[in-house]
DNA sequence: CATATCATGTAAAACAATGTTACTATAATT
DNA sequence: AATTATAGTAACATTGTTTTACATGATATG
């Protein structure tokens, strides 16, 4: 018997979870160029991943390819956008209107991708009331009420390093429960708030260190 | 006797490479602060990693504090910027001047930290010759001949997600051994280089799983 | 000055992840 | 019917990572 049925305590390790929306974004590649089946060892090649691997992770949630043939790839991305709830549109609030902040707001891989972003703050009163993309810049004391009101659980920080941790504050109050960071600083949150960081000048500096 | 002077072999894992810029990023804002001195403890707490996990990494690369005192701050900055070779300059390429291309140009966290954007390139006609940021916008036919001449070691790959591999073999040819790829898909390179990835929505699918 | 406290660096142990191998079951192909 | 390809599982080995424990040295305190 699948693991996922006999010992209901497994939960998948979160490094599993980070590699899944990986094959998605593979399979979606696939299935644009027209492709219907693949394998774990196709898979593997692309990514640059052990086909073992890649069957081990699936097999936390589900046996979702066939014997022989592999995996139909649009029913394993339907069945991993399942598995990570991305089967469905997300509301999202953006804190943070200076140049990255408008950046991140008019990005088109968001709203593409499910992930739609339904308000965005600001503390400089003179960007108060502006236009952002589509929304209307709100100040930052509606943040709360406005979060509340829409039930978002998800954030975005594109401020300076030294408000984050108070602008994630802010959040946590008003119900968020994930929040990708881009400001350059680690925030503390409590437990069941989830953090990503994209910080691209660190991963740079992670790079440097190989270059002779 | 410390294990980077008995055990030469030993490198050290990437992942610990890994954590060394968001050493660094915490100890800019700590000496920002005005603070002088830290201990393994403190950065811990700042940043949510254990203590011990903090000693065994800066262990890999010699013996920045003094027992009893802690680390100074300003000292073990200087030694990670060593470390990671981020105490110079460095130039960049920068490939796509689209949307996304041209948020990256003008983002002000590279220059700020030691990352020089020295060239665009796009393969649309119409922005030849364009100004991006500081920057004349460059057919990508003079790809190869601009990098090799500046000796560019690091790029940027800004263009949609299918022409990302041809414009990473584009660069690996010109003599670029750090790839830092925007473009939501999984690229393959030889051994040599290296690529990271920056996709704020597989940041986000990651976090939607723990969401009831 | 003796003692207590604090903190590093390191060795050892514990834990986690990954890769390998072997096997069974199933599907498609020859 | 035999062959080939593939998923899923288990067992194991290997590697990588984190935690624990402690010896050593520095500082502060009484």
């Amino acid at each position: 018997m699948p693991p996922h049925l006999t010992n209901p305590d497994d939960i998948p390790p979160d490094i599993v979870i980070g590699r899944l929306p990986i094959y998605l974004r593979a399979l979606m590649r696939l299935s644009q160029d027209g492709q219907e089946v693949t394998s774990s060892h196709e898979l593997g090649r692309i990514l640059g991943i052990s086909s073992a691997q890649i069957r081990k992770d699936l097999s936390h949630f589900g046996g979702f390819g066939k014997q022989g043939t592999g995996y139909q790839i649009s029913y394993l991305e339907e069945k991993l956008r399942q598995v990570l709830q991305v089967n469905r549109e997300w509301e999202i609030a953006l804190v943070g209107a200076g140049d990255l902040g408008q950046a991140v707001a008019n990005y088109r891989g968001f709203s593409d991708r499910g992930f739609h972003i339904a308000c965005v703050f600001d503390s400089n009163p003179q960007k108060i009331g502006k236009k952002s993309g589509n929304f209307v810049i709100q100040p930052m004391s509606e943040l709360k009420e406005t979060v509340l009101a829409k039930g978002i659980q998800i954030a975005m920080i594109a401020v300076p390093a030294e408000y984050a941790q108070e602008v994630a504050n802010q959040l946590i109050e008003a119900g968020v429960r994930a929040i990708l960071n881009y400001a350059p600083i680690s925030i503390n949150v409590p437990d069941g708030v989830h953090v990503q960081y994209i910080d691209p000048v660190a991963h740079l500096q992670r790079m440097t260190y190989y270059l002779k």
